[in-house]
RNA sequence: GCCCCGUUCGUCUAGCGGUUUAGGACACCGCCCUCUCAAGGCGGAGGUCACGGGUUCGAAUCCCGUACGGGGUACCA
């Protein structure tokens, strides 16, 4: 009988979805879709300070975007809710009323400053720095006396003395094991009366019944510390599979000046969901060591636990752009000019209206400009020319370069002489016959020839394919082009 | 300080003791194509597998140590 596979992506709300934190949801998602299991989505917002509503709304709608959908969490609830932390506050004291009860955890009177002075003196003679335990053996009678006496205390769990040491298997890292001189007995309940993150953070997956812990290896170290806590609970413990870091091109942990590390981020560059998502996929993961391209079904139907890098992963916004130019050539037209739009609406470039209008002269747009682009936030510095009727703006190092000039001059009137022919069907072919005959007829090249015509077209040397732009432009447009150029 | 973890081309990785002259991808270089830029095709360069010891007939692969990096060691999460 296989348990049921329920897992787990709980992030705190003090900022939108970063890259680290999207990869550990994917890494979930794509374990619970390759077994069948349950996905959970858990807010984990106890520090108050820093979380926002407007934060869950982000990362929700990042995870959403990226296709990462969850079978249980916020909103929409589940048989194991809250799935909100600040809300979940009664299953802390519940469940610290039974450990309790069982005697597995005590109450500690020790102050602040009395605990940080032990532990300067343990560091100065180089012991271990964690707590002495003093309180561990008070009597039932000192106990109800300091109280009563309404001595500020925490709770601290009863860690078991005889044991040596901590040993549990991870699913990426292996055999782990900590002696059980490195654990102390922490706290689990502030004086205040707020339960700490190693306490909740099992208090929710025992509850919500999590069978595999896929996170960031950050808390690896805090994970024996964990186990003592399922122990006294008497619950069964999870697979633990710890994630490594993503880092930056310096080889330290990814952040703002690295670039963009916020999902959310990266949508509104213009990056396309399937592509970030096989970049992210395969950074820590691999399929087989040979395929980089890879579809989710691929993906989920693959993913292994056994198969991630114990490594930390740089992240490299290069392979990320060339696998979104894959991606951007493999959605067809239709698709381009639907993710389009929006960059479009938002540089004033065309309404809606317009586009829904000359849907195919748009389309048409897409086979020219996609092998010149890695994000939709490009197309429209390329394209803008096509759409700017009779005028178009002129660079000014292109201009002197190739109108400027003798040949450039004798090129525009023989151009013009020869577009102007009513016989003349606006199209690209016949376009391009009809100019391949310029540089044989003025004896030039034939890349002076069509550099110029370039430049007087599209403004600039480097543009989209010539003869193509010249059709989506049409015919009135070129022609007022080339002789406002030409009448200089 | 102490504890845990990691270390294969610049980067992501394959590799689980012999099939490896260490394979693939991005980036890089060259050639071809060509109206520019791209895209594409073909080819190339790039790794003494962190270092030092072992074990073994044989090690990137196993063991030990060192160095470097990361994490933990909080009434942070």
């Amino acid at each position: 009988m296989s348990k049921e596979i329920r897992v787990r992506f709980a992030p705190s709300p003090t900022g939108f979805l970063h890259i680290g934190g999207a990869r550990t949801a994917l890494y979930n998602w794509a374990y619970a879709q390759r077994l069948g299991g349950t996905f959970i989505l858990r807010i984990e917002d106890t520090d108050q300070e820093r979380s926002t509503p407007e934060n869950t709304a982000q990362i929700v709608s990042s995870l959403k975007w990226l296709g990462l959908t969850w079978d249980e969490g916020p909103e929409m609830g589940g048989a194991f809710g809250p799935y909100i932390q600040s809300e979940r506050a009664p299953l802390y004291s519940e469940v610290l009323e039974q450990l309790k009860q069982t005697q597995k955890v005590y109450p500690c009177f020790c102050t602040p400053e009395l605990l940080n002075e032990k532990r300067e003196i343990a560091q100065a003679e180089k012991r271990y720095t964690g707590y002495d335990r003093s309180c561990r053996d008070l009597s039932e009678a000192e106990v109800e006396q300091l109280t009563l006496a309404g001595t500020p205390h925490v709770w601290r769990l009863k860690l078991p003395l005889e044991r040596e040491s901590v040993d549990f298997e991870d699913a990426v890292f292996g055999p782990i094991s900590v002696p059980m001189s490195q654990l102390d007995d922490f706290i689990i309940l502030r004086t205040d009366g707020t339960p700490t993150y190693n306490y909740v953070v099992c208090v929710d997956d025992v509850l919500m019944q999590i069978s595999h812990v896929i996170r960031g290896d950050d808390h690896l170290s805090n994970t024996p510390k964990q186990i003592m806590v399922y122990e006294a609970m008497g619950a069964p413990l999870p697979v633990f599979a710890h994630l490594s870091m993503i880092l930056g091109s310096d080889g330290k942990r990814l952040s703002k000046r690295h670039g963009a590390t916020s999902v959310d981020t990266y949508e509104q560059e213009g990056f396309l969901s399937d592509a970030l998502f096989n970049y992210l996929a395969l950074l820590g993961w691999s399929l087989d060591g040979q395929t980089t391209l890879m579809s989710r079904e691929l993906i989920t139907t693959h993913f292994s636990l056994d198969r991630i890098s114990k490594n930390p992963a740089v992240f490299d916004p290069e392979k990320l752009a060339w696998m979104n130019q894959v991606y951007l050539k493999e959605m067809g037209a239709a698709a381009f000019v639907a993710a389009w739009e929006p960059y479009l609406l938002s540089d004033g470039l065309a309404t809606s209206e317009e586009i829904a209008n000359r849907q195919s002269w748009f389309e048409s747009v897409y086979p020219l400009v996609v092998e010149r682009i890695h994000t939709l936030s490009e197309v429209n510095e390329k394209v803008s020319y096509l759409l700017s009727g009779n005028y178009v703006e002129l660079d000014e190092k292109s201009q002197e370069k190739c109108l400027q000039t003798e040949e450039g001059g004798r090129v525009l009137q023989a151009c013009l002489s020869l577009l102007s022919n009513q016989e003349l069907s606006w199209n690209t072919a016949s376009i391009e016959s009809a100019l391949r005959t310029l540089p044989e007829q003025l004896g030039l090249k034939p890349k002076v020839v069509f550099q110029t015509i370039r430049v007087a077209i599209s403004g600039n040397m480097v543009s989209l394919p010539l003869f193509e732009s010249m059709e989506l432009i049409g015919k009135e447009a070129c022609l007022a082009r080339i002789e406002r150029v030409s009448s200089r």
